[in-house]
DNA sequence: AAGATGGGCAACCGCGCGATT
DNA sequence: GAATCGCGCGGTTGCCCATCT
């Protein structure tokens, strides 16, 4: 197989990007776009493999990275897509905008496994750990069961006899995600008596194993309001909510085709899985997860935050909170709210709608125009630049809606300021950095430290 | 105060896949 | 069809920091 001729090449920087190393890449990447990524370090002048780069770009210096706190609801969330696609965390983080495979992995490796063992359930399997450990006890597992992912495990389980295992598993995970998220009854539905039909057929053992009920469901939602041992910091008490709860907003009206696939990722190929599982167990799921993001009051932090005295201007150019202004993030909606209602922000809900990103990152030649999120008005299209540069969230919308590699220059003249003020950010965060001390940041991370 | 320990995170590594030659 | 290239993904490592002893 094909070996990355970085790999091989001597004298190449590891470890830790120092910020003139970000800065370049940043500078390179917002002025020409990455295009292949081997010759982005030579073309930056960086002594970095391009694998390297194309990490640090992804996972650190793309401008539309949300950082800081996951939310209740992203972690949820997280939970919850993990219990239906696994490890698979790149589609995981294609339904969080903003979050990075890398840093959702860390997250759950780091907390999520912790706090669902805490409440007795296998972060595997996503079931009861007296029943996983039960199942154990009287089938020990084969060493392809040991490297099988507990959800693997599961859908070879429904591979007895169905052809197409993975769609009735995700079909009924799904259903009862969708459902018992927003206190719907489980026991008496439709999905569930698929899924009974199902087991019925199928005289494995594990698959008439009690289906868990409401509570267990429900216990499990609430996990993220339990009192929070493990470190890790919810960064508001939100919870899920019924739909009747969402605070919609009045302009903007979701029209959800049951009949197709809803998808709205990051990457459009990340989460085109119609070959590979059901859509309408992945609408299911989604339309879970739209219910549960989209409608949060303003649920992200601005990728663009603007400057305090001239809110038409982005402060900051780097995402992440690096290089926050505090005073733009601590309160993003404000910092939007001037002309920009956040029920403009909510409607402009086609940030998910396109599954692109302007920076090169995904795959764009098939943005989904089939998606079956149709927000009604304030098509993004009909939005005035200094709209855009007012509300960041239309700004992200409005740069996805872009084409995707020729972007990157049309975008140049808007996204110039970022570089031109990129300098004095740069020498402004490293004197930050300088002037902080210990009650005033917890933590520097390796290069900069969270501001 | 100093060392040990553990957690969180950024980055690296190895592999697989698709495209290209 | 084989070799190579480039990209993306998931697993793992190692560093830094906070806390504990």
């Amino acid at each position: 197989m094909g070996r990355h001729s970085c790999c091989y090449k001597q004298k190449l920087r590891k470890g830790l990007w120092s910020p003139e190393e970000d800065e370049k890449l940043l500078r390179h990447i917002t002025k020409y776009g990455h295009g292949c990524w081997s010759s982005v370090p030579k073309q930056a002048g960086l002594q970095r493999c391009g694998k390297s780069c194309r990490l640090r770009w992804i996972n650190y210096l793309r401008p539309d990275l949300k950082r800081g706190t996951f939310s209740l609801q992203e972690e949820n969330l997280i939970i919850e897509l993990h219990s239906v696609l696994g490890n698979r965390w790149s589609q995981i983080a294609a339904q969080l905008p903003g979050r990075t495979d890398n840093e959702i992995k860390n997250l759950w490796n780091s907390c999520l496994k912790k706090k669902l063992r805490q409440r007795g359930i296998d972060p595997n399997t996503h079931k009861p750990l007296s029943e996983v450990e039960n199942r154990e006890d009287s089938n020990p597992p084969t060493d392809s069961q040991d490297k099988a992912s507990g959800v693997s495990s599961e859908l070879n389980l429904l591979k007895v006899d169905n052809s197409k295992p993975e769609a009735a598993l995700l079909e009924q995970r799904s259903s009862s995600i969708a459902t018992r998220g927003y206190g719907m009854e489980v026991e008496g539905s439709s999905s569930s008596k698929t899924i009974n039909s199902n087991n019925n057929n199928n005289s494995n053992s594990n698959l008439m194993s009690p289906t868990p009920n409401k509570d267990f469901f429900l216990d499990r939602f609430m996990i993220s309001h339990q009192e929070n041992s493990t470190g890790c910091q919810p960064s508001d008490v939100v919870g899920y909510l019924a739909p009747q709860q969402l605070n919609y907003p009045s302009n903007a009206r979701l029209s959800i085709n049951p009949t197709q696939p809803l998808w709205f990722s990051q990457s459009s190929k990340t989460l085109d899985m119609n070959s590979e599982f059901s859509s309408n167990a992945v609408s299911s799921v989604l339309s879970s997860v739209t219910s549960s993001l989209l409608p949060s009051p303003m649920p992200y932090k601005p990728s663009i935050p603007f400057h305090s005295d001239n809110p038409s201007i982005p402060s900051f150019t780097l995402s992440g909170s690096r290089f926050w202004d505090a005073g733009a993030s601590t309160n993003s909606s404000n910092s939007s709210s001037g002309s920009s209602s956040s029920a403009e922000l909510q409607s402009n809900s086609s940030f998910f709608e396109n599954s692109i990103f302007p920076w090169g990152l995904a795959d764009c030649s098939t943005s989904d125009k089939g998606a079956q999120i149709h927000i009604i008005e304030s098509e993004p299209e009909d939005i005035k630049w200094p709209e855009y540069l007012q509300n960041p969230f239309l700004m992200a919308a409005a740069l996805q809606n872009q084409t995707p590699q020729p972007l990157y220059n049309e975008i140049k003249s808007e996204t110039h300021f970022i570089t031109e003020t990129s300098s004095a950010m740069w020498a402004h965060s490293q004197q930050q950095q300088e002037h902080l001390q210990a009650p005033d940041i917890q933590r520097l991370p390796a290069t900069f430290g969270h501001i």
